[in-house]
DNA sequence: AGTGCCGGGGT
DNA sequence: ACCCCGGCACT
């Protein structure tokens, strides 16, 4: 869109292209993957360093790339910056913390971008919620399609377990999470978003507010595969739930876990293959997640980067689909 | 053809 | 348990 955007834009694909040394010893097969993927130590520092003295740039290019398309590659992006380098260590370390959050908190570590860049979408009239234009659940990638009939109305559900409290606002949705379920203070306006976390967004069909929770599904059918959101060894659900809440899921929200485990309603692990409905197990062999696992992340060269799972030619644990 | 990984083997 | 690999499903 602007100059100015397109020159955040290559900054970060600049950072990114930087660290692989190109062919050396050492330098790692970061070609394969995204770029950064297999960035070493080095690109620690330059990932560090970008993301702090980038912070305007970054939130430019998420500016930019918000308006442009809200494709799930496209904001696959700012994580791929700086989140692949710790893989080395993080990924090693916390292999049992529930495995789906693994992936899930690269993206977690950018939310805190998010509210600063509040005219990401100049077009859009800005809803109650201050936080981000669209709502609540930008962070997997789906772009909440706003486009409806003329008679739909955007309501807002509490998630928290049994409550489902059903609000017009989400600021109002926002305080009432923060006063009822995470015990902050209700004057206290410093929302740190992580409300967002315990309610949806739904379009209610005003014609047909009897139907109630059929119209529960707040984004697209096609949105129904959160990239990168795995689901630990979830087994496949009989059918899906009402609730197309995997984007609502949060694994661990960020802050503090310690009072009430704060977990999501439901937890759905939303299969690609299989439609909803289908009760019987669909395919026998996991589908293929279109994550990129070690090999084509690290290559043939540096197998021994490689997770065990995939050396031994496992299931990868690395990088969940 | 390349990739992911199940199933089955060896140590 | 750890490690390897044939072979198949999938893209």
């Amino acid at each position: 869109v602007s100059p100015a955007g397109s020159a955040g834009i290559r900054g970060l694909a600049g950072g990114a292209a930087v660290a692989p040394g190109p062919g050396q010893p050492g330098g790692h097969a970061a070609g394969a993957g995204r770029g950064a993927g297999a960035l070493p130590a080095p690109s620690a520092l330059t990932g560090r360093k970008l993301s702090g003295k980038a912070g305007i740039d970054e939130v430019m290019a998420a500016a930019v790339l918000t308006s442009l398309s809200a494709s799930p590659l496209v904001l696959g992006h700012p994580p791929a910056t700086h989140a692949p380098e710790p893989s080395s260590e993080v990924w090693k370390e916390a292999p049992a913390m529930s495995s789906s959050c693994s992936s899930s908190s690269n993206t977690s570590g950018d939310w805190s971008w998010d509210p600063s860049s509040d005219r990401s979408t100049p077009s859009t009239p800005s809803p109650p919620l201050s936080s981000h234009p669209d709502g609540t659940h930008f962070v997997f990638g789906e772009p909440t399609p706003r486009k409806r009939k003329n008679s739909t109305k955007v309501m807002f559900k509490c998630l928290w377990k049994s409550c489902g409290k059903v609000l017009s606002s989400s600021s109002g949705m926002q305080k009432h999470i923060r006063t009822m379920h995470l015990g902050r203070k209700a004057d206290l306006e410093q929302s740190d978003g992580e409300e967002d976390f315990y309610y949806t967004e739904l379009d209610v069909d005003v014609d047909a507010l009897t139907d109630g929770l059929s119209s529960l599904t707040p984004v697209s059918p096609t949105s129904s595969v959160p990239p990168a959101f795995p689901g630990p060894e979830a087994p496949l659900p009989p059918a899906l739930p009402i609730l197309d809440l995997a984007l609502a899921s949060p694994c661990s929200p960020p802050g503090p876990p310690g009072r009430s485990i704060a977990v999501a309603p439901h937890p759905v692990p939303s299969h690609p293959r299989c439609p909803p409905g289908v009760t019987v197990p669909c395919a026998r062999r996991r589908p293929r997640g279109e994550a990129k696992k070690c090999r084509k992340v690290y290559g043939m060269e540096h197998r021994e980067m490689w997770c065990t799972a995939c050396r031994w030619k496992k299931a990868c644990q690395r990088f969940l689909d």
